[in-house]
DNA sequence: TGTGGTTGTAATCAACTGATTACTCGAAAC
DNA sequence: GTTTCGAGTAATCAGTTGATTACAACCACA
């Protein structure tokens, strides 16, 4: 296998891996075993631990980035610029659409999880800084590129959080009598179609 | 001193540590050097570095509770009840008052980490379940102790998974340029009273 | 054929970590 | 006075972990 695809391959399964357990809890053996080569080969080929973790999110990072750009274009494509004049029926097309994205996302196992294990480490170093400038980014794509208005940009990125922390519960194998199952209703419009998707509670990875 | 005394002082400085290193990431010697005491007076003390985390999560929660509770009769106090029959009114208080007292806690140091960090943790067989029963209590809280509503229970939990992971990525020590600074303003109503408090991100705990 | 580059691993190492054990010290109890 | 007991630690251990090194297999190509 090309290095290239190798790559790729050890990306996706550390992705998995490191939203599972955490930066901390994932050892370059289990990320290696996940890839299904030596725990050797994986440290070499990214350099360290770190290294690995790095490009994991930078992977995680590129794929949001791309999938709201696509899903903007969608929502603008579905209502054609010779429409009615209706604006605020176009801003609320691109705002579903947005969440949209993200919760389609929730199909790259590990992808939410790998994020918000970067954004808890903003005292490290090196990857602190990096954390912070990719939210940046994100939060300059919601604004300048998409162009929403910045209340909408806290409504949109307080959602995703939530979203994110009920996944890292592991709230969604619920089994409909739970306390918060009313909230899970709100939070997941098609819970069916995610519930296969997302991590169990009894899946430590 | 007595070991009720320690006991406290060990998990103050438990909640600290765990919220700025992660589970994994903590030590039992990391936590007993900021409890001032030895490794394995801890360890003994809690059991193993688990029932450590678990009875500072404890604490975290039983806070959480405690705050909030008093929050709300503060809020019903400012406004008797026996002044204008604006509900509205009273609703709103309300839930300025919570919103207010989820960033008063910024003082307890790694308070609003070591509980993400615990959300963070649902796949493990023994701080998941513990994680998921806190999280349903305090949206038990919200809507049944409370009386707020759904969406207003989905607002606030928004709000405060965004603000705990801005507090996770060390956003608050920014020079005030920073391409996020304008939703730092928003989602800190006082950013000038939580600046020292906050965790800084050249502080790696 | 042999030679050099690439993919990949087994073996090993030094450092770290959670936990255990045996111990000290001081004060209260008898 | 010595015995007992709770608070607290130093020393140590077995298992783990990230990283390094040396080596094997394969492939292209002159």
């Amino acid at each position: 296998m090309s290095s290239e695809e190798r790559r790729a391959q050890i990306l996706a399964a550390s992705i998995a891996v490191f939203g599972a357990k955490g930066y901390d809890g994932a050892t370059t053996d289990d990320l290696a075993q996940a890839a299904g080569v030596s725990q050797a080969y994986v440290v070499r080929m990214f350099g360290s631990k770190q290294g690995l973790f790095l490009a994991a999110f930078e992977v995680v990072a590129q794929r949001l980035e791309t999938d709201f750009r696509a899903a903007l274009a969608e929502a603008d494509a579905s209502l054609p610029a010779d429409a009615d004049a209706d604006a605020s029926q176009r801003i609320h097309a691109r705002k579903q659409a947005m969440s949209v994205a993200y919760l389609r996302l929730l199909g790259e196992r590990g992808l939410h999880l790998t994020m918000l294990q970067a954004f808890l480490r903003g005292g490290d170093p090196v990857i602190g800084p990096v954390a912070r400038a990719s939210f940046g980014r994100i939060w300059r794509f919601i604004r300048e590129e998409a162009g929403f208005d910045a209340e909408f940009g806290k409504e949109f990125l307080s959602y995703g959080m939530l979203l994110n922390t009920l996944i890292g519960l592991r709230m969604l194998d619920s089994d409909g009598s739970g306390p918060a199952d009313e909230l899970l209703a709100m939070c997941f419009p098609d819970l069916d179609a995610v519930a296969g998707v997302v991590p169990r509670a009894d899946e430590r990875w």
